[in-house]
DNA sequence: TTGTAAGCGTTATCAG
DNA sequence: CTGATAACGCTTACAA
């Protein structure tokens, strides 16, 4: 089966590819015979225009890239979902890449996604991206770009993000008031900013209770902060610190659950002897016991939110409108489940 | 910043757009001077291809479109990570759709990606698609087709899948060694063929084994088998069959998990009073207690092995080389943790 | 070794 | 109302 172009249809038609092309745009200037004759036959001949015309003409290509750190992630696969919704919504297609934690990646793929010619791109920033320059190219380029989730706060971009300090010192202030007083926190690598803001609303929320800060009670998580992080982190901590700490406020859910495998298997009960707060809430927090509770990062809408920034400033650059960048910020919500 | 072509080139160094790009393609018939000089400036001109002029001209857009039911899936979101990485490989760009189950916009999405001229297609059926004229198109374009994880048998094109029904029936024989003898099925959905297979491994296995099957054991899960389903149909076997039934296989990890939640809230021990097994080793499978045994799908590897036979059709395609379909079943692994 | 010209399929301008 | 023509940026016979 072959591809049908214009032109075919102008020489079954014996009329101009011009008015075939005016036909099946609607434009006034073509009379309603033609126009349905066109009409007629680019249907029952299945016409679809050729995108790479239409976009080497029109200068767009109707897609954006995405870029983040790994698609195997309860967050990430709930943002990219929620961009695609926008996308659907607005007949926009996205090419998606992954960028492994890796700055080369990231890099390479952003020229890729450049040369490719895609209208907006939207990028999460890998842990190992310090330098920018690649970004701003496609800032020079004049291609929309919006960093969500791990953003840098020096790009002249939208960005869209949670306030992980203010969520951690919530969690923390909710731990304090319901009494606990020794307060351990697991935290995640030095790199992605959302690490350092929830260890600085951690030690915030101590301070502003009049709790001292005790560096002994901060653990760090390098490997990916995963679950082994948090069961070897947890026997270190009883180690450490015998059955002193009455409460644990870890950067991520993962690390938890690792702790909680850990009590688990040592007769620790939470949350009586300790309790647990943690991070995201991924899907299983919900379904394990006991539950986790966790703050709710709300992926999905920073997905959409995200994409609808993008999209709009896509449009207001077609249209020649000047472009306001606009910072979101999602609001995180607490839920609250038996570990604590 | 505008972006620079090969004729802005040509005249800066007063020579043709022909040589400039037989330069910049290697091309023998270019004097080694000439080709340093346009390879300089097309450096520091930071030169890249018009994609959709070379797409165009080309007719190949180094790109793949992905259809999946839906991203916020374990298995999916590690299927897309395999797909990436062998995209990456390839130099290939991919571009991701979500059909959300439904089959209208599988359709569409099919359509949307024909029309963009992608070179090949992977796809993983909805729940809710029964005719396949809409993949039959594809084929009849000539545009590479690979079908995963939800097929359809009857189409002529390649597959990646794994033996659903081998699988479950070795999962149910592994019970019946371990000496269960009353084995209850939690099933799902009628339509997707895994969930029938499944079942039918199950049914296969007791038979072969003497135990004469009991429809009575067979508890349909319809809310997209999840962990509510395995919570209410877990209560629902227990008012039904007391605790006579002493092992459950389930479709799905999830709804293993929601049974374990009914029974540890209503003080039934698991593996002691009844044992469990699940199906697709979800992450949190392996680190909840007791850890969840079940069947592991490889799903990364079936990313892989798709996009790579894809890619090999697209390419036997460009070489004229004639296309042999391949049938590839990815060997499945038992898990074994506490839970059997 | 270099350049001319045609063509990929579409849209926009302008003349008829 | 219709159509010729140019242009988007690139590749490739074919000439020179």
């Amino acid at each position: 089966m072959k591809t049908v172009t214009l032109k075919q249809i102008a020489e079954k038609l014996n009329i101009s590819v011009t008015t075939v092309s005016k036909a099946l745009k609607d434009y006034p200037d073509v009379s309603k015979t033609t126009r349905q004759r066109v009409l007629d036959l680019a249907q029952s001949l299945d016409y679809t225009p050729n995108s790479f015309a239409v976009s080497l003409r029109m200068q767009q290509s109707k897609t954006i890239g995405v870029i983040i750190p790994d698609t195997v992630h309860h967050f990430f696969s709930n943002v990219i979902k929620g961009i695609l919704k926008e996308a659907e919504k607005n007949d926009y297609m996205v090419i998606l890449m992954q960028s492994n934690e890796s700055f080369e990646l990231e890099k390479k793929q952003i020229d890729l996604l450049l040369s490719k010619g895609v209208d907006g791109i939207l990028v999460s920033l890998s842990n190992n991206t310090k330098k920018f320059d690649h970004l701003q190219k496609v800032i020079n380029y004049g291609v929309p770009l919006v960093l969500f989730d791990k953003i840098s706060k020096t790009l002249k971009c939208s960005k869209v993000f949670i306030d992980d300090r203010k969520a951690a010192y919530d969690a923390v202030t909710y731990l304090i008031n319901k009494g606990h007083k020794r307060i351990a926190h697991f935290r995640g690598d030095l790199n992605p900013q959302n690490s350092i803001d929830r260890f600085l609303g951690y030690k915030q929320a101590l301070l502003d209770n009049n709790i001292s800060f005790d560096p002994t009670l901060v653990y760090m998580c390098n490997n990916n902060a995963d679950f082994d992080d948090g069961y070897k982190n947890a026997e270190k901590l009883l180690k450490d610190h015998g059955n002193t700490v009455d409460a644990i406020f870890t950067i991520t859910d993962l690390i938890a659950i690792g702790i909680m495998k850990y009590f688990d298997d040592h007769g620790i009960r939470v949350p009586e002897d300790i309790a647990l707060f943690g991070f995201s809430n991924w899907f299983m927090s919900s379904v394990i016991s006991p539950g986790l509770s966790t703050v709710e990062q709300h992926a999905f809408q920073i997905g959409e939110e995200s994409a609808h920034i993008l999209f709009y400033e896509i449009k207001s650059k077609m249209n020649d409108t000047p472009i306001e960048h606009q910072t979101v910020v999602i609001p995180t919500e607490m839920i609250f489940r038996e570990s604590s």
